[in-house]
DNA sequence: GCTTGGTCTATGGTATGCCAGATGCCACGA
DNA sequence: TCGTGGCATCTGGCATACCATAGACCAAGC
């Protein structure tokens, strides 16, 4: 019973075969959203079991998630369909990204910590350096970071675990949308309100201004935006 | 070619026998939650797959689902067990629909029309009889359809199909919760200060009075009920 | 050549059997 | 009596075979 100080590493339990396939298929899907807005949208369960290495089984569970979440749709004995979004459900998707991240901006106002807020600054400033730098707006990772970031201070784990599922389906839209340098300056201007509203631990304000930050962003991939 | 008249009805597909166990289950397991919340939390795919009457694969695939919606958790060799919200995760949930729905209320004041917001009388009386007389609260049906209508004339599916999951899981709480009296008088008084800042189409007022209509809801069940 | 009914094939749905690992029981020994 | 190791069994994961039907293809008849 002595402790030998053996550092015992629990052996990694490797995930299953549905779960890595699951995110095999999410991170292909993704990829062609991305990518290869005009690709096949057809998918086979023999030939991506076959290319995947795994029987059906864990393959059909996967699809039946991926399907549950909106991302394919299975149709019997006609196919598996990728779901591409529609313009009005990426409006809907920024319209409860506002809700959420409004709401995580009251708590953070009263949860979060002094330190946790300054944090902010820096996110800040890499999306300004980000935005300008390489031309990227509302869609860049240090964007999707920086207001990640507010979600967060919330302390609302339900809230960060949906805006996390919004940001993944409305990346997206990326490579769709045009880069306009107007509105990233803009953005940044926003941020910096944003920041402070928190800091002053001004509740009403930091809602209202993350509020109608993000349904400017709305506003914008309403007018300018073309999908489909 | 001649049109004969046969009324014909397409024949109604049968859903797949997965969707319909998945149904079932989740029907099953809700029933558990709320009427005998210390029964059995272990599942055993044989043995539903016998009293389902189907075989193990779309059972499991059922099963699958419900675990990416949270519902039971499966554990390889060991077994489906049953999750139970702890009180955190119902007070998350109420802090979304509170976002969620104030969301809606600002989007019902300028989509909505006079029409649907006159509706919303009927609904707040059928919650004051219900309320009453039952001697039900913020779980009744009556209720939550109240909510459900400020949230359909928000015009954003999205956020009325996130709150329906919602609805589902928080009504659980129902038999736990302290029935007050003097909660749902003050909740139909809240209810009609809601509908008249709608019919005003006063968007900040319709939003803060939702937001802080359901928040209460969330302090009163952080403060009064026990849940585990 | 066009229509029409039959048939073939592709494809998701379902059933079933085997596998590996986690538990728990039980016999055995100190 | 208590601890220990082995073994039976339980249980979810996975692979595979078969089923049913939508759609494509084809051939016969006009």
């Amino acid at each position: 019973m002595a402790d030998l100080q053996l550092k015992i590493v629990p052996i990694t339990e490797g995930l299953s075969l549905k779960a890595r396939t699951y995110e095999a298929l999410k991170a292909a899907i993704t990829n062609l959203n991305i990518y290869d807005p005009g690709a096949e949208l057809k998918l086979d369960e023999r030939d991506l079991s076959e290319r995947f290495g795994v029987s059906r089984t864990p393959l059909r569970e996967a699809l039946a998630q991926l399907e549950s979440e909106g991302l394919v749709r299975i149709v019997a004995r006609r196919g598996i369909f990728i779901v591409r979004k529609t313009k009005s459900e990426i409006l809907d998707m920024i319209t409860v990204w506002a809700a959420l991240e409004s709401m995580a901006a009251r708590l953070a106002t009263k949860e979060a910590t002094d330190e946790e807020l300054a944090s902010l600054h820096d996110l800040v400033d890499q999306f300004s350096s980000d935005a300008v730098a390489r031309n990227l707006g509302e869609y860049s990772d240090a964007n999707i970071r920086f207001h990640q970031a507010i979600i967060a201070m919330g302390g609302c784990p339900l809230i960060s675990k949906m805006a996390e599922e919004l940001f993944f389906h409305v990346r997206a839209i990326r490579n769709r949308s045009i880069v306009e340098q107007d509105r990233a300056k803009r953005s940044i201007v926003d941020h910096k309100e944003i920041v402070a509203a928190l800091e002053a631990r001004d509740t009403e304000r930091a809602e209202r201004l993350v509020r109608e930050h993000t349904l400017k962003l709305r506003e914008h991939v309403e007018r300018f935006v073309e999908i489909d």
